[in-house]
DNA sequence: TACAGTACCTAAACCGGTTTGCTAAACCGG
DNA sequence: CCGGTTTAGCAAACCGGTTTAGGTACTGTA
């Protein structure tokens, strides 16, 4: 066998400077199969299926092994073994302005804890150079969970294409692929129901802005199904929600207060919003804050999503609940399940609940109020 | 040469059921050779080198190679390249604790801007059946940042002897390494002395938990750092810390509230809080509404970190700064120093500075304010 | 004594690419 | 028409493991 041997030169004699340096070559199987006088075989199955060896040798070229600071490559055995055991996070937008989206830290968790139940990694993906298809064709992992990834989105058909299972998590259903959305046209039906129970006529809503490339809020994405509960049950109440009533930006605090400065600005002077998100709910409450608004009795302010937070806010904010942890958990489920029934099973869509939490952000309309005569703080 | 051949019966004849069945046997690049008419090795000048063929044949090998539905296997390639093109990021804890803490939102924002410039992906990585070093050797990365790594990890000599360069975050400096710290004894010095200044003298410590298989403060690491900081400037106002006014929990809004229950519970009355983490400090906040205590009125409570929230808290959270998207950046900045310059020059130990933000959250000691007759609001 | 079984280990093929060293043909000035 | 350069492309080695298909030696049995 024409094993090709290292440069020699191994023997004592630092030349090295000092510290650290003198990086040492990476010991391989052959190294320790030499030094343990066996095969390559031999060290493989020590790793791997011990129980094929006598015990002394597997013992015996573990400790050789150990000795020499060997640990087997994890590129060479992704190849041989035909997974990476690591599953891939597919954003749409770049990292950075994803984790600024608290609602992205809640799905990771749910993503996270059925990853490591099932003793995979997690690898995080997002347009390399401006391309997603680029950074998936990169990317090695066993499959994908894709985040809100537009089912229009130019390049949804190459990533198609590199072949690996994906699950689509809030985007629309596509057929071939397992898919997890929440029931969000009813989610915020309740919202809005709720609103109009109070009396409210005036309403602003305050939507995410998609990722960059496109302008709008596309009919089919979570924003676009968000709108029509909202326009379904204003518009049964003799209400509807012309464009200039609704205000996108950046699903952050920030963004949120941006929003409601802008409608404020533009002579807008709703009794309540309606927003997709509730980071951008918290931003509101902070704007009408400072425009000297009192919440709820001046303005009332529905969330959607319930992150942690929204408890915690003066008032607590009320807000449509879906179960985004669920959410990240199921996705890696499905993914799970097509993965070793490697078989096309009928790719599973899960659709999640909604709920409406009422805390303290919603009031009767100040008009109505006055009619019905409750007191003012 | 002895290409083998694939079942050849990919014939037409769907023996699939259906639809996305029949997964199809990803083409490798020898089959877009024989397709193309020419040589494993053309084929990858196309898509590595076009510059070394006949442009023509380039752009044929192209769309052939297209036609087929073919991309390069990614792990095949890491392999021979000798580099993933990937970032690991070590937390001690489960993903899914970690992602819940607000502040590993604000550095992961960093390390992602930082890699994605650099065309980077990042994997997650956490410890596998509980053992960190079992994921280290799995992890298919050019390198690790290490976030709250301590020094004294009983597993941190296997990965050091997983022989990548390693950044460590928030952890002891280690000669060996690259490290990224805030300069926390400094930071708590100044909440600490805010503190004094106004008047404390009954003050409580909330700190951040470490990771479960320890018990408490480990001196080397963050949360000893800043109970140092804090003990120094207490101290040389004649306070002392004694072990009961320090409570622990987990990082996390509801640990915040936690700690102040239960420090209630046990009787204690600060009139100041210092706590080690904003998620925390807010906790305290609404603990200490929940108790009926009115905020700066009745108890002060400095956060640190100063994360996006703090400035929405009611009122806003008086805190100290870190920068802590920066530190992310500056990790993977070092990091990515030691990689293309594989000698090893010297790694680089960086310090950040921290601020105090005086907000809302801290007013003069009860008494103090009666001394001097502010008004009670 | 011969034959099947078993326990233990190995050589060689393989995973799917990249890279090195080389050849053959085309080009080039003299 | 010649030696020297380019240009275009190929075969084989290589990256570092795993897996298949045996091959010995020893044991037990007819």
């Amino acid at each position: 066998m024409a094993e090709r041997t290292r440069s020699g030169d191994t023997t004592g004699a630092a030349t090295a400077p000092d510290a650290a340096a003198a990086r040492v070559a990476r010991p391989r199987i052959a190294d320790v199969a030499r030094a343990a006088g066996v095969s390559k075989t031999a060290v493989s199955f020590a790793f791997n299926s011990p129980e094929r060896l006598n015990p002394e040798t597997a013992e015996r070229i573990l400790e050789v092994a150990d000795d020499l600071g060997y640990r087997p490559h994890p590129v060479a055995r992704m190849l041989t073994q035909r997974r990476t055991g690591t599953i891939g996070v597919l954003t749409p937008q770049a990292l950075s302005v994803v984790f600024s989206n608290p609602f992205f830290g809640a799905f990771s968790e749910g993503v996270a804890a059925a990853a490591e139940a099932s003793g995979h990694a997690l690898l995080f993906v997002s347009p390399l150079h401006g391309s997603l298809a680029r950074a998936v064709g990169r990317a090695t992992v066993d499959g994908f969970v894709a985040l809100g990834l537009p089912a229009d989105h130019p390049e949804i058909e190459q990533i198609r294409r590199a072949g690996l299972p994906t699950i689509l998590v809030d985007s629309t259903p596509f057929p071939a692929h397992g898919s997890v959305v929440t029931d969000d046209e009813s989610g915020a039906r309740l919202a809005a129901e709720h609103i109009v129970a109070l009396g409210h006529r005036d309403v602003l809503v305050v939507g995410v802005e998609p990722p960059a490339p496109m302008a709008g809020l596309s009919p089919d994405g979570v924003m676009g199904r968000r709108l029509s509960g909202y326009r379904d049950a204003l518009g049964r109440a003799g209400m509807d929600v012309p464009d200039e009533r609704i205000i996108v930006g950046p699903a952050t605090i920030e963004g949120g207060i941006a929003c409601m400065q802008r409608a404020w600005d533009d002579g807008l002077r709703p009794t309540a919003v309606l927003a997709m998100s509730d980071a951008m709910a918290v931003g509101v409450l902070h704007a009408a804050e400072e425009l000297g608004l009192q919440i709820p009795r001046d303005l009332s302010v529905v969330g959607f999503d319930d992150i942690d937070l929204a408890r915690y806010t003066s008032p607590p904010l009320t807000t449509v609940r879906q179960p985004v942890r669920r959410k990240g958990e199921e996705a890696v489920r499905l993914l799970l399940a097509q993965l070793d029934s490697q078989a096309s099973a009928a790719p599973e869509q899960v659709v999640l609940p909604t709920r409406l939490i009422v805390r303290g952000t919603t009031a009767p309309a100040p008009i109505l109020r006055e009619e019905v005569g409750v007191a003012a703080s």
